[in-house]
DNA sequence: AAGAGGCCCTGATAGC
DNA sequence: TGCTATCAGGGCCTCT
């Protein structure tokens, strides 16, 4: 869920916070993520001072005063949070997660600073660590991924000569990160409904203008939700009790049967499964 | 080589 | 009330 609205949040907070911060310690109580924590993780880090935290993608980069990189990817569940040092109750969510709480499970990863430690917790443990030694093997890390949907190079004259030949259908190439970097699912139908693209339209029958539309509108609907404070949020049970905002921020997403909402269409929001992944869309406006 | 599908995992929810 | 089945999806892997 976290895509790369979210994670760029996140990265803005971690940012704010841990900037030229030394790690004092970090404690592994679950080593078990998508990728194994390496044994030397914790000795790795310990004294190493947070340069700065960069993003690719889905990826949070944290560069490291020894030149190294600590990866992390939020995975479906991820979330950071910021616990003062013996003050439990001032907790800062760093992450989309609503609670005002210390989450008691799945506290996976402890990174220690002087006043206040970062947790990492996820319950589905689909997200991982990992380290990368220097610059050159950061940059062959991300050298088979496509371009960023916000970068430059993601424009019509790439899609459209991407495009060609490729009969795989619209959607599945917007998740697909060798094309297109930071897209993932529920983007992916936002995405497409902007561009009044039906989401099973194989790529190779998209014309300039389709392409056009997919460069403008993938770039629009990410900064939107970035400045929404990243907005691809299914609420996780939320101990305060307030009302989650996750499904109004949402033209198609989760919308299964409710009218669209672009003015003049009568179509009705329809779901539909591709290639194991929901997808929402109008069956009216999205040719 | 492109593309489809399976798998990892836990929690929320639906249905009986 | 309590059980089981289903769904959620990012990325990597295998198979055709």
């Amino acid at each position: 869920m976290p895509e790369l609205p979210e994670v760029e949040v996140v990265r803005r907070s971690l940012d704010e916070k841990i900037k030229q911060k030394k790690i004092k310690k970090v404690i592994i109580r679950n080593r078990n993520l998508r990728l194994k924590i390496p044994y030397n993780f914790s000795n790795f880090l310990k004294n190493l001072k947070v340069i700065k935290i960069e993003r690719f993608s889905k990826y949070i980069i944290f560069n490291l005063s020894n030149n190294s990189y600590c990866l992390l990817h939020l995975g479906m569940s991820g979330t950071l949070h910021l616990v003062p040092r013996n003050k439990k109750n001032l907790i800062t969510n760093l992450s989309f997660y609503n609670s005002p709480f210390q989450p008691i499970k799945h506290n996976h990863v402890e990174i220690i600073f002087d006043n206040f430690k970062i947790i990492y917790n996820d319950p589905r443990r689909f997200g991982f660590f990992e380290i990368i030694n220097d610059k050159e093997k950061l940059i062959k890390k991300f050298k088979n991924f496509g371009p960023e949907a916000l970068d430059k190079k993601f424009n019509k004259e790439y899609i459209y000569h991407y495009f060609k030949n490729k009969k795989k259908n619209i959607k599945n190439f917007l998740i697909d990160q060798k094309f297109v970097s930071g897209i993932g699912n529920i983007y992916a139908s936002e995405i497409l409904f902007e561009c009044k693209i039906n989401p099973i339209k194989k790529a190779n029958l998209l014309n300039k203008d389709n392409c056009d539309k997919i460069v403008i509108f993938s770039k629009k609907v990410l900064l939107d939700a970035i400045r929404k404070g990243g907005s691809s949020i299914k609420n996780f049970k939320n101990i305060a009790g307030t009302e989650g905002n996750f499904q109004k921020n949402f033209n198609v997403y989760f919308r299964e049967g409710l009218n669209c909402k672009k003015s003049k269409c009568h179509g009705t929001i329809k779901k539909k499964i591709i290639s194991n992944r929901s997808t929402f869309f109008c069956n009216i406006c999205q040719k």
